[in-house]
DNA sequence: AACTATACTTAGGAAGAAAATT
DNA sequence: AATTTTCTTCCTAAGTATAGTT
């Protein structure tokens, strides 16, 4: 692994060098230029979801109070309804109309004729079953569960790995998802659907020609293998919720996944050099007397100011209502031409990815305030505020603009400059490395709230607060106490030319400052941090480079600000970067 | 220009593991 | 040793983007 990562480093070393003389290596010609991702790869194939085990026959089900035995299949689906039966889900209309159709569809005849009506189904036996189940789980033995934990390190060392050119690669998601219950985010039209078990025979494998193919399970076939170096994953089936694809790709760790995170970034310095001129312009399209050009620029905007997503088109009825920055409608902003003392201010409010509520109020300039008016102009609510745009117009002109330049580039952009400024605005040179790493996730707070990135409020987190606080009152007592004994030593010292005592007690009050200090900066740190998720930035957002310069520059070491799986993740980055690493 | 298919990144919550506390 | 709390990993949905087709 050590060897891994050091020849990762040297090949984008190497690539660096390339990039800064403007040439172009062999390696990177190979890598990029045709579209091959790989030269070799063998692998073992997915680990498919373990076979549905019938219910023990004194757990039963009734219908309109009468026992019923289930047919295996219709059995199956039944338990999915019963195991998430305390989830608020199970009470929504939409997600029981879905489930009660999907389910008929797996019931025998006589069954259909019999269950018509879901309010009469009771899953109650079913449900308790399984929380017995889990319990019996909790309470297993040390040995049992030694046990489970070396079957999945087994499972993980033949299935959890892949050759690829050289290297010996982890694999993300080498279990193929479960049958279940659809759970979509937000108001879903699909909620409560059937997911349907994956066979062997949905299953497509990408491998190469001269390795060992994967083998499928006894007495059944692949649905295809094929041998397509173009593309990075390793397996893929199509789901039935949606009808869309689902991969099986390399960790975050690998090498084709860490050049394009570093490929990424390098686009994001590149937009650094040129964000002037292309601010200049867009400014200078506020002007045009095209409208498509004006609702490009105010889109642009938007995008690059509050870094908004760039909002594709979605199908009506196929997914929750949700939008972007292009998707906007009349409905998600209102004008303000004054509000609290400030001049010309938008409202946004509306459901971002994940059904996320997005609400800022945001003064803007004159321009884009008359711009809005303009494009609401004789519009009813539901209809689309930028009408002559979408993501695909946008993307073309700023591929223009800049090699690469693509919407979502200015949310990495503005994340990670916002970061490297509010560092170097909140660092203190003589603080401490509590309140130093404070300063950190300050700084990674303030880009978590630019790019929106919520958290539902932890369920203990009242409580927890309060733990926090009879802590720093307990440290407080303690406190005061030692500064007392502080005192009668002082005094003691003059009577009695006891230095000793004193100097020992003065260091104890020391050491309860520090302690006392470390628990308020805790505090502080945790409510502020209360409905704010600061994983996704740090993993998706912000060039790790920069954090990496700065726990260097400070002497911070490195686990403070990233854990194992991050370390593993921007291993390319704690290898490059030095203190002075500027973004 | 609209539509479809594909491949890949980004996202929040659940579950599980580890650490802290009682 | 048991229980609670916190941190990490897993899970998979939901986005972005682009190429090919009509």
């Amino acid at each position: 692994m050590v060897s891994c990562t050091r020849t990762l480093s040297v090949q984008l070393l190497h690539l660096l060098h390339c990039y800064l003389n403007g040439s172009t290596s062999r390696w990177e010609e190979e890598r990029y230029t045709d579209g091959v991702k790989w030269k070799f790869l063998e692998h073992k194939g997915p680990v498919f979801a373990p076979p549905y085990e019938p219910l023990p026959s004194r757990v039963k089900f009734y219908y309109d109070g009468k026992h019923m035995k289930l047919s295996p299949e219709a059995e199956e689906v039944a338990t999915f309804f019963a195991k998430m039966l305390d989830h608020e889900y199970t009470t929504k209309d939409i997600f029981r109309k879905n489930f009660f159709k999907d389910w008929r569809k797996e019931m025998t005849a006589e069954e259909k004729s019999t269950i018509t009506d879901l309010k009469k189904c009771n899953f109650t036996e079913m449900a308790e079953y399984f929380k017995a189940q889990s319990e019996a789980r909790k309470a297993m033995t040390k040995e049992e569960k030694l046990k489970i934990k070396e079957e999945n390190e087994r499972l993980l060392q033949e299935y959890g790995f892949c050759i690829m050119d050289n290297h010996r690669e982890r694999i993300a998601n080498f279990r193929i998802e479960p049958p279940g219950l659809f759970r979509g985010r937000g108001d879903h039209p699909k909620m409560g659907m059937l997911k349907r078990r994956i066979r062997p025979q949905d299953i497509i494998i990408n491998c190469s020609k001269d390795s060992k193919h994967p083998q499928p399970p006894p007495g059944t076939k692949w649905k295809e293998v094929r041998h397509d170096n173009k593309v990075t994953w390793l397996v893929s089936w199509t789901e039935n919720i949606q009808g869309s694809i689902k991969y099986i790709m390399l960790n975050p760790s690998s090498r084709i996944k860490g050049e394009k995170d570093w490929q990424k970034y390098e686009t994001a310095r590149r937009l650094k050099k040129c964000v002037d001129r292309i601010r200049n312009q867009y400014r200078e399209d506020w002007k045009s007397k095209e409208m498509r050009i004006r609702q490009r620029a105010v889109a642009l905007y938007f995008i690059d100011k509050l870094a908004l997503r760039a909002g594709n088109e979605k199908e009506e009825g196929e997914t929750a209502d949700t939008v972007g920055c292009c998707s906007l409608r009349v409905e998600h902003i209102k004008l303000y031409p004054e509000k609290d003392g400030q001049e010309y201010v938008v409202e946004f409010d509306f459901l971002g990815k994940d059904s996320i509520r997005y609400y800022n109020q945001v003064p803007v300039e004159k321009r884009v305030f008359k711009n809005l008016q303009l494009f609401m102009e004789n519009k009813e609510p539901d209809d689309d505020l930028f009408d002559r745009l979408n993501t695909s117009v946008l993307n073309k002109h700023l591929q223009e603009l800049m090699d690469g330049l693509t919407a979502k580039v200015f949310r990495t952009y503005n994340a990670s400059i916002t970061l490297q400024q509010q560092l170097k605005e909140l660092t203190n040179a003589d603080d401490n490395i509590p309140a130093k790493i404070l300063s950190y996730n300050r700084a990674n707070r303030a880009v978590a709230i630019l790019c929106n990135h919520q958290r539902a409020p932890p369920k203990t987190f009242e409580k927890s607060m309060q733990n926090l606080q009879t802590k720093i009152d307990a440290k407080k007592d303690q406190l005061a106490d030692a500064k007392r004994e502080l005192k009668s030593a002082k005094a003691d010292a003059k009577v009695r030319k006891d230095e000793k005592t004193k100097k020992c007690v003065k260091k104890a009050v020391q050491r309860i400052e520090e302690q006392l200090m470390k628990l308020e900066v805790q505090a502080t740190d945790r409510e502020e941090n209360k409905q704010i998720a600061l994983g996704t930035s740090k993993l998706n957002y912000l060039d790790p480079r920069i954090s990496v310069a700065w726990s260097k520059k400070w002497g911070i070491p490195i686990e403070k600000i990233y854990n194992k799986t991050q370390r593993e993740k921007f291993a390319w980055a704690i290898d490059m970067a030095e203190d002075d690493y500027e973004f």
